[in-house]
DNA sequence: TCTCTTCTGCTTGTCTGAGGAGTTGTGCTA
DNA sequence: TAGCACAACTCCTCAGACAAGCAGAAGAGA
């Protein structure tokens, strides 16, 4: 028995209209007809039919632009990103991890303001400060790392970046539970010359340091996790 | 100088709301001000007003409830990344694409099945066919590229990529159009090129020709989009 | 005093009509 | 043919009106 459906016109106005976007009636990139057109077809005001496109642009369904219509931008917008990340390998998540941070550090090493690269040093001293409770390390190290990929000025980069971490910080903890060598006089030098290549602004040397140290941690998880 | 304000007020709104959620104003759960009352508040009509809120409706950030009000259903909009990626500098764009693309091209030249490099030579060979007409120049430059990266074996590094290509297609096109020099002979050179060290199997000539050419294309592309 | 009902005020939902602003194609002019 | 003005779209914003729903206050009955 179905109840009273008190559900709002604007949202039934979407689902309505997202349906029809997935059967394939416009395709991607493609106009739909107008608001006016629409509102009697869909049998509600021009207001509500407005308010059930904003609602979609919100998902990033649709996108209207003024003076020449409403356009269809993604067919569904399901499984965020950090959902494929979520699932994947480990090293997966490493490797991509390694592009995107080896280029931000090279981009990092061009740009970065002395404002940014106080800030870089300041995160390696707590990074160094921190070697005695694991999880307070992995998360200084963290900071560290994202000092570097914000001095690169790219949101992309970071927003890429933030996606990762949450994934790895469990497996990293977990890596040096198990291995027990973090934090050692070998590991905060090799941070520490990536510092001085961006101080330097040398590009290839960041980039060539920065996928090292990555590089070589790929390899100690390789062989934590197994597989 | 910032360019005149063309963003709508409904989005702005959206934004200006975004905002004060995010500092706290507002507890998970707790009750907006009533549309009346937001709207002066905001400058703007209560009809913008209720656009925005349906915008971050969409977004799940807010709900409302027909005779008691909106509420706050979570603090963190997630910003789908491709919200970003739509939204940022296409150079930024393209940066990032260097850095997974370059990585994906060294992982292809160390792992590409014999299957895989039939499938780039074939793209290959799609792309150069392809020269007269713009879009399709576009879509097969872009498939090649795709298959690159699918032969670097990781879905990540696959997801971000197909990610990308959205918001450059339209962004290529333009350029290709008022630039005019697509598909000539030195460009299908280092293409090809590309494809002969991901056959050699060597990781580090793959990744510079991949940054090189993507380098040059962002030049280009800064170029014809001023700033 | 307690409980149930009713009512009142506030909230969001929807529609309409009116302009404003931007885009795009058409047709005229030089 | 190239350039420009214009007209016909489009979405954007506002204001006002009324409907629908919710929640707490006020009142009636026990």
């Amino acid at each position: 028995m179905a109840q009273v459906k008190r559900t709002p016109l604007a949202d039934q106005a979407a689902e309505l209209l997202l349906e029809r976007i997935r059967s394939g009636e416009w395709a991607l990139g493609e106009k739909l007809p107008g608001e006016t057109t629409l509102a009697p077809q869909l049998g509600v005001g021009r207001s509500t039919v407005r308010e059930a496109i904003r609602q979609l642009a919100g998902r990033g369904v649709l996108a209207s632009r003024q003076g020449s219509g409403v356009f269809v931008t993604a067919l569904d917008a399901p499984e965020g990103w950090d959902a494929v990340v979520r699932r994947s390998d480990i090293i997966a998540v490493i490797e991509a991890r390694i592009a995107i941070e080896g280029e931000a550090a090279a981009l990092a090493a061009e740009r970065r303001t002395p404002g940014e690269l106080r800030a870089i040093r300041r995160a390696l001293g707590l990074r160094a400060e921190r070697r005695s409770e694991l999880a307070a390390h992995v998360d200084a190290d963290t900071g560290f790392h994202r000092s570097v990929v914000a001095a690169a000025q790219n949101p992309i980069l970071a927003e890429l970046f933030d996606g990762f971490t949450p994934r790895l910080r469990d497996a990293m903890i977990e890596m040096l539970r198990t291995r027990g060598a973090f934090g050692d006089d070998a590991d905060h030098e090799a941070h520490a010359r990536l510092v001085e290549a961006i101080a330097d602004r040398d590009p290839d040397r960041a980039r060539a340091l920065s996928r090292a140290h990555l590089r070589a941690l790929a390899e100690t998880l390789e062989g934590t996790t197994g597989k």
